[in-house]
DNA sequence: TGCCAGGCCCTCTTTAGGGCCTT
């Protein structure tokens, strides 16, 4: 039997041909981690191509070509691979709206399920940095001192990043709030929460549930 | 370069508007 940690999720990261799947666009790469009992034991990184041709911007913004696309597989195939890869383990990204909505449009082009659940970086970051200049993935990671290779907008360069940014925050919390190990379901209360609580009565009300 | 959308959150709010964040 397949040794399944309890405490393993996939931190993921789509680039994409635009921002919404609902206005036509698509993913162009997928890049994820599996982070299990806080050690990176796997890594995922496809292109895929996307039926068409992308913008001069996304090329410019992404790195990624046209050509480099030509010769990748379909997105169908490449995210069937990847649904084998996040398996049924929970999942983390760094504004997980946004790339929740690109995994339910592309997989549903395949016979996957979708039924996943998300924790968002973005969120809880906001809650936790309040002091932090944005809370942008680039910006999170100087304002943190996170391990980075200088490639920014890649898939597997910024799951990457948004891994140790979800390292930090499950460290920072647990100082910060006395607990033992803070874990995903902790990690998801926080990044949904009522209007109107102070940050600080938050964090204490989600760990003392 | 920044628009497209959408969820979240703040405030000059809740019968609303606008900024942030993702590509």
């Amino acid at each position: 039997m397949k040794h399944r940690p309890a405490n393993t999720v996939i931190v993921l990261d789509f680039e994409t041909t635009g921002l919404s799947p609902n206005q036509g666009d698509r993913a162009i790469e997928i890049g994820a981690v599996r982070l299990e009992d806080g050690q990176i034991k796997d890594r995922f990184q496809r292109l895929m191509y996307p039926g068409r041709r992308i913008s001069g911007f996304i090329e410019s913004y992404t790195g990624i070509s046209n050509q480099m696309l030509s010769d990748a597989e379909p997105a169908s195939k490449v995210m069937a691979e990847f649904a084998d890869f996040i398996e049924d383990f929970n999942l983390v990204a760094h504004n997980a709206s946004f790339d929740s909505k690109f995994l339910i449009s592309e997989l549903a082009r395949t016979d996957h399920n979708s039924a996943y659940l998300f924790a968002c970086s973005m969120l809880i970051a906001r809650r936790l940095y309040q002091d932090a200049p944005n809370h942008k993935l680039g910006t999170l990671v100087r304002f943190k001192s996170l391990p980075t290779d200088g490639t920014f907008h890649r898939a597997l360069a910024d799951a990457e990043m948004t891994t140790h940014l979800w390292l930090a925050m499950l460290e920072d919390i647990s100082t910060r709030y006395g607990i033992d190990q803070a874990d995903f379901a902790l990690m998801q209360k926080l990044g949904k929460t009522a209007k109107h609580s102070s940050h600080q009565f938050l964090l204490k009300h989600a760990v003392t549930g």
